[in-house]
RNA sequence: GGAGAGAUGGCAGAGUGGUCGAUUGCGGCGGUCUUGAAAACCGUUGAGGGUCACACCUCCGGGGGUUCGAAUCCCUCUCUCUCCGCCA
């Protein structure tokens, strides 16, 4: 949620920066103001109305004290009618809060000065390119027929227990996963990132603080009876881990790690494009977190996208960043970085992991803030980036390392594996 | 799942209807003393709104109610603890 001070600050320049994301925040921008505006009025009048009640309360109580019973009954009749004035005041400004952080709630974070303009991903800005690109024969096969060929994932016995897009990992498939994984959190403790171990059921709060809800329940799952939803990302448990804190300046920065199941309903289109491990309803991932002080989270943001990069190249993929145009970013990020991989035999780049700085607007909702050398508390900048998510790794692994004598492992996983190729 | 107890400031812990936004202790910060540190002593120390700054308002787990007045009484929800049951 953007911050009043941000909006109020430039209106102009807000609306503008709104645009560069493909929202037309004018008349949104223009209401909260007005709103504001509204609010303080009511708020003054509401107070200078509580303040007279509070006086006359006390009052009352010394008349009591000293025994003057008529003149306190006398009092509170003077009361009666003041308090339901109150009430009112109190109610009309209650709903005026109310409607502007409704609308606050609907309006996404401001992209910052590095976006590019830009409608949908055709306009995302190739920042980078590296590793090595594989040269493969023309019947090489896609990842869904090598999981099949050596029976590492089944696809049909994940529809048979829960549905489509629970695939059941088998055998060296498994291994390869939770190696994997054990190298990604590896990696990242190595980088300094404190592990955490999160639930993966998260309460609405949770939801709220990062930003899933209110307009993005339809994306997760939910259990009704208990109201808790299965985490889309460990972000969720994990940065909401810092909602209500008020953090002292030499904790930060804060840095956490975390692999976690993430479970998303992506109620979205079917054919090749979702085939295999494409797109998932389950899927393993290992997240990096950090809370910052906010003249330092730009450079964090880039020690994020170094440790990404330095994972896909320890993996051999071919791997490009995009820098996302406004239009492509998601809604409370304002600045994010998609990283993707090769995957040879759909010959098609794959995302893998999405680096963003999301500055002030998580932490506004979340209440994460720092004391400063001021002594006065600042919202914390908040940053989250995939490092990395298992699927189309695998995917990408499994196609580009496929040789007539089975799938080569990665140099840097066979430790993790105990093996060195899928036959 | 059953029975009971509880939720107060960074922590501990008072407060059961009227200057209580909250005694006190610890911790933190500033100072005195000291070559320095410790100890001791003095002062200070919650968050949000509002204001140029004050004033003022709100907040004692969340929500609602009673009352002139609620941390204190009532209802409700959530959570924690103890005992019993069940259980990886």
């Amino acid at each position: 949620m953007l911050t009043l001070q941000q909006i109020k600050a430039d209106p102009a320049r807000t609306i503008a920066k709104l645009a560069v994301k493909g929202f037309d925040g004018k008349e949104a921008i223009e209401k909260v103001l007005q709103l504001d505006e509204q609010r303080r009025q009511m708020q003054l009048d509401n107070d200078n109305k509580a303040a007279e009640l509070n006086r006359l309360a006390a009052s009352i109580g010394a008349l009591m004290k000293q025994g003057k019973r008529e003149e306190a009954e006398q009092a509170k009749a003077q009361v009666a009618g003041l308090k339901e004035n109150q009430k009112a005041i109190a109610a009309g400004l209650a709903q005026v809060e109310a409607e502007q952080r409704n609308i606050l709630l609907t309006i996404p974070n401001l992209p910052c000065d590095m976006v590019p303009e830009g409608k949908t991903a055709e306009d995302n800005v190739v920042e980078k390119t590296g590793g090595p690109m594989p040269d493969l024969p023309a019947d090489a096969l896609p990842h869904w027929e090598l999981a099949k060929k050596y029976n590492i994932i089944d696809f049909d016995l994940g529809v048979k227990i829960t549905g489509a897009g629970f695939p059941v990992y088998v055998g060296k498939g498994a291994r390869l996963q939770r190696a994997l994984i054990q190298f990604f959190l590896d990696q990242a403790n190595e980088a300094g990132y404190t592990e955490i171990e999160p639930p993966y059921v998260v309460n609405e709060a949770s939801g709220y603080g990062t930003g899933q809800l209110p307009d993005k329940e339809g994306q997760m799952y939910h259990c009704e009876v208990d109201n808790l939803y299965l985490i889309p990302t460990a972000e969720v448990p994990v940065t909401n881990i810092y909602r209500d804190v008020i953090l002292s300046e030499d904790e930060l920065p804060k840095m956490n790690c975390a692999y976690s199941a993430c479970f998303r309903r992506e109620a979205g289109s079917y054919g090749k494009d979702v085939r295999g491990l494409n797109r998932l309803h389950q899927f393993d991932k290992v997240e990096i977190v950090r809370i910052e002080k906010p003249e330092n989270s730009y450079a964090a943001l880039e020690k994020m996208k170094d440790h990404v990069q330095g994972l896909l190249e320890k993996l051999g993929l071919p791997w490009h960043i995009l820098r996302l145009c406004g239009g492509d970013m998601s809604f409370t990020s304002a600045i994010t970085f998609d990283f993707e991989v090769w995957s040879a035999a759909q010959k098609r780049w794959l995302e893998v992991s999405s680096v963003s700085n999301f500055e002030t607007y998580q932490a506004n909702r979340l209440k994460c803030r720092y004391r400063g050398s001021d002594k006065k508390t600042h919202l914390c900048h908040t940053l989250n980036g995939s490092a990395l998510a298992l699927p189309r790794i695998m995917a990408a692994l499994l196609e580009n390392n496929q040789t007539p004598q089975g799938i080569v492992i990665p140099e840097v996983l066979r430790k993790y594996t105990g093996f060195d190729i899928i036959d």
